[in-house]
DNA sequence: TTTGATTAGTTACATGTGAAACTATTATAG
DNA sequence: CTATAATAGTTTCACATGTAACTAATCAAA
């Protein structure tokens, strides 16, 4: 193929982009039917679940959110009774989050369907296949995070 | 680990998603610094570029894009100079979109800077491994197509 | 033909999102 | 100490985006 011709269809970040959106679409439009969530409520959930009491910025960190979409989304968690937060002891700027019993409840109604499907989505490959799949994401992740954007001039 | 807790980190979709994101912002950065286009006037333009004469609908259809972000990214194609539309000769719904002689020349700028970003990026896996790596993504994209959405209850 | 349904594409409206400005608090340099 | 800088988080504003309603043209059926 000519070396200034761009198939998107064969480019690694087109493809990668249309599967991630349709995958993440499915995902969301399940989470929201059921209870409301927006992608942004839903991470934050399911980080504060594991590790309750972190920071916004620390969930910001965890989630690859900026701190206004974090803002934002654990101002909704807050109204809507799922999360609540206190201030830190030691520090008056930072907040120290977690779920509540009904975020809680929420979470592992949801954890466990998108585990199940997941796996289904992943049962179409061999195992060795599947783990293949995770050493390559690693590496590219890795890559994409040292490499220098593209150069146009 | 339990089957009722989600490590987002480790969650394939999510991984998908912010690897995705990565890569477009900085591939998106590149070139709507140099020339002022969006991510849907790209990828319009990346079409286009390879079928002249494709109509609004075609160009959706090949971008993975909606009929609404077609429609307003060939606006701003074409108020920029950089497309031009006529209307079909056998149905005057249609429209006939192609680049003009300035969009051609700044996708042939733009393709070969994003083919190398491409390649550096594959660069990192062995020539077998890339070749994994795109019979994985084609069979997750097709599985991901075939699935029924997960159901919360 | 006329009428209703379908298709192509655009527009309007409501909502989401990112960058920058802002408030409050804590850290640091002199 | 005090002044300045840095940090955590929120708010504002401008813009992007999706859904639904809309216009125009074509098709299909009687």
């Amino acid at each position: 193929m000519s070396d200034d011709l761009l198939v998107l269809e064969k480019f690694l970040p087109y493809r990668l982009s249309v599967l991630s959106n349709r995958l993440s679409a499915a995902i969301a439009e399940a989470y929201s039917r059921r209870f409301g969530l927006s992608i942004p409520e839903w991470r934050v959930m399911a980080v504060l679940a594991l590790e309750p009491g972190l920071s916004a910025a620390e969930v910001a960190d965890r989630t690859a959110m900026d701190k206004v979409a974090v803002s934002r989304a654990v101002g909704r968690l807050i109204s809507t009774g799922r999360a609540q937060r206190e201030v830190a002891a030691g520090d008056r700027r930072r907040s120290v989050l977690q779920l509540t019993a009904d975020g809680r409840r929420i979470y592992r109604r949801i954890a466990p369907a998108l585990r199940r499907y997941e796996a289904e989505l992943l049962a179409g490959l061999e195992p060795r296949h599947r783990r293949q799949l995770g050493t390559l994401l690693k590496r590219l992740e890795a890559r994409a995070a040292a490499m220098q954007p593209p150069r146009i001039e």
